[in-house]
DNA sequence: CAGTGGTCTAGACCACACT
DNA sequence: GTGTGGTCTAGACCACTGC
């Protein structure tokens, strides 16, 4: 293959002449560049479960090979999805899909930090489940999650604490169809991530969240569950996190102590 | 050109073999590939101002000339700067170095949003000027600015209102060495970010930050500069700020209200 | 039109991991 | 050694900008 500019693709249409735009709708070019379509398809292997968290996917010249372009092609798209945190690369290994199951992530998620002391030297939280419940969906959580109100979700409350003070209060808001099964028990006897759990027991990877934080004062319940006064203050942190196609999965309302640790975050 | 596999530079040497290792510290293999120490040079001369903010850097292929090596070993380097926020690709156009001065920064650097309404329609914040003084540095503060106590350092005290509205009171701590000359009246008669005043008037770009979050009681001297009751939980964010050689150049500290804002973060 | 960055390809070789 | 990702090169063409 010496010459051809835009291999045809059998799944995704090469970019078509914009002359005759069909759609009113603005202006839209409609260009795609190759490897964009490459990522495409490879994100939707991964979305349809072809390759799991941790799993080890083909090598590059094989997808180059499946996929009818050059080996740089799909390094391009490869290379954005790792950045993207989708894909780990492991020079001489192969290419893995990320996992929640292992490695720094609960620095990447959790992003309380001690004051003082080095690195992680707190250890692990300590996590104690308070409960799990199966309900409808009030409005205000339905939203975010995609839901319409009086759909079916889970809810968990749980404390995590560390060197036995407890440091944060936190309700878990999931949608109950993917989540069908989960149960107190499986949270309890988990020793790992949650989001881990997830991976493995219902086949939901988090990728990516946004959180909105809030100084609040505590209540007389968070107050004694948190083992404060009340009225102390908390930082308030809503999660909504989503899964591969920014679908949401997950909404999440922690409170935080931040009386001997800190909410760390880097701007660049 | 066709065989050289590491064409030699006149100011980074290539990689040594490193069978004789004269240092005994430790392993160190040593090796940087090209574009990372292309990416050095480039660096240097952004450091050096050879380009300033704003500026348009010399073309690919220029650079590659200057540097002997290929385009596309440049454009890895560039693109690693331009995912670094430090270059702008502008495509027909070329390549810029980044600046403050224009554009969507105050959403990169300003995270507290409005929780309703859409985007930023609430306008730019209302900016008044409390003080600047000159003093020397405290201990806590000249720490992490990298000075010693006592070291001459400028604090800027200021308050951010949104629609007349106090939202922000700010604490700005700025090494005095790189900013004599930075007086009240230059803070007070400026209209565009600060960052992009430190940019014109003093050279130094800000680069990078990390954030320290946590949620704290309004003093009563706080509480009347926000109006807002003593005791009123507020979003404490103290930022350190980082220039070109990860050079800590401003110390702040904000006290945010946070009952109709929140602050943002994205996870990935 | 010329000049810039953006995409795509092909081939060579290096660094690393496993066997 | 073999296979993987990582680097480097060279050349072609595309897309955008501005003269």
């Amino acid at each position: 293959m010496l010459a051809p500019q835009r291999p045809p693709m059998a799944t995704t249409p090469p970019p078509q002449d914009p002359s005759p735009d069909a759609s009113a709708d603005s202006v839209a070019p409609a260009f795609s560049p190759l490897y964009q379509q490459i990522k495409g398809l490879i994100l939707r292997s991964l979305q349809a479960g072809e390759w799991k968290p941790g799993d080890l996917i083909p090598s590059e010249f094989e997808l180059a090979a499946r996929f009818k372009v050059s080996q740089g092609t799909v390094r391009k798209a490869i290379d954005e999805l790792a950045t993207d945190n989708l894909l780990v690369r492991r020079q001489g290994k192969g290419t893995f899909v990320a996992t929640h199951a292992e490695q720094h992530i609960q620095f990447r998620f959790l992003r309380l930090l001690p004051d003082q002391g080095t690195l992680d030297d707190q250890g692990p939280a300590e996590r104690r489940i308070i409960d799990c419940r199966r309900l409808r969906a009030p409005a205000e959580v339905a939203r975010p999650l995609g839901l319409r109100s009086g759909d079916p979700v889970l809810l968990v409350r749980r404390v995590l604490a560390f060197g036995g003070t407890p440091a944060i209060l936190e309700e878990i808001w999931l949608p109950g169809g993917p989540f069908k099964g989960l149960t107190v028990d499986a949270l309890a006897s988990d020793t790992g991530p949650m989001y881990a759990l997830f991976e493995s027991q219902f086949g939901v990877r988090m990728v990516r969240a946004v959180e909105k934080l809030k100084a609040v004062a505590a209540d007389a319940d968070t107050a004694e569950r948190l083992n404060i006064a009340e009225g102390h203050p908390l930082l308030s942190v809503e999660r909504l996190s989503y899964t591969y196609n920014d679908t949401p999965m997950e909404l999440r309302r922690g409170l935080y102590r931040t009386d001997t640790r800190h909410y760390r975050n880097e701007l660049s």
